[in-house]
DNA sequence: TCAGTGATTAGG
DNA sequence: CTAATCACTGAG
């Protein structure tokens, strides 16, 4: 039982809470120009849903940052931060619907930062489609490990109830 | 605890 | 145009 399958989009077309846990223990691949395939099993993530959601930048609205987050599921939002980090997240929900879930962790790398960096995610992902892209993509091993969960991070300007919302999903490996 | 660092955004 | 903000990290 060792068939890895690619996400489809039906995956990702779902609520971002059930979207962000699910990703725990699946397999993110990436295929480099030399044919190289590496991979690397999605240990944290965090939801960010919808425009009430004072934490998820679509609480702000439209903007030419957060736009595909209105696409359907399974679009890649990339963005810059403090000038250093490109945060990863995988568009979730139906179109229309912004929500997005952020890779904060990968097998061998913690840290949203440092795992961008590690496998070279840059701006040029912003918009690419995990259920069509040769680049990138997500397996499902059958790997369904347990995971805790906890208070998103560095959202504190969010507010009450966002702040505290239990919507970050975690194993350690 | 705190500074580095620059894209993004709202506002004039 | 200006200024504030920021889903982070590493050093102390």
């Amino acid at each position: 039982m060792n068939t890895a399958e690619r996400l489809t989009r039906d995956f990702f077309v779902r609520d971002v809470l059930y979207v962000s846990p699910d990703l725990i223990g699946k397999t993110l691949a990436l295929q480099s120009e030399d044919d190289l395939i590496r991979r690397f099993i999605i240990t944290e993530t965090e939801a960010y849903r919808g425009p009430e959601d004072k934490a998820c930048h679509a609480s702000k609205g439209r903007t030419a940052r957060t736009d595909v987050m209105y696409q359907e599921g399974g679009k890649i939002y990339v963005y810059f931060v403090y000038g250093m980090y490109w945060m990863l997240n995988f568009v979730a929900g139906a179109k229309d619907n912004p929500q997005a879930a952020l890779i904060r962790g990968i097998e061998g790398f913690n840290g949203p930062g440092k795992l961008t960096r590690a496998i070279g995610i840059d701006k040029s992902f912003y918009g690419e489609d995990l259920t069509s892209s040769k680049r990138i993509w997500v397996e499902d091993t059958g790997f369904n490990p347990e995971f805790k969960t906890g208070p998103r991070i560095g959202i504190n300007y969010a507010g009450d109830p966002w702040k505290d919302k239990p919507w970050r999903y975690y194993i350690e490996l």
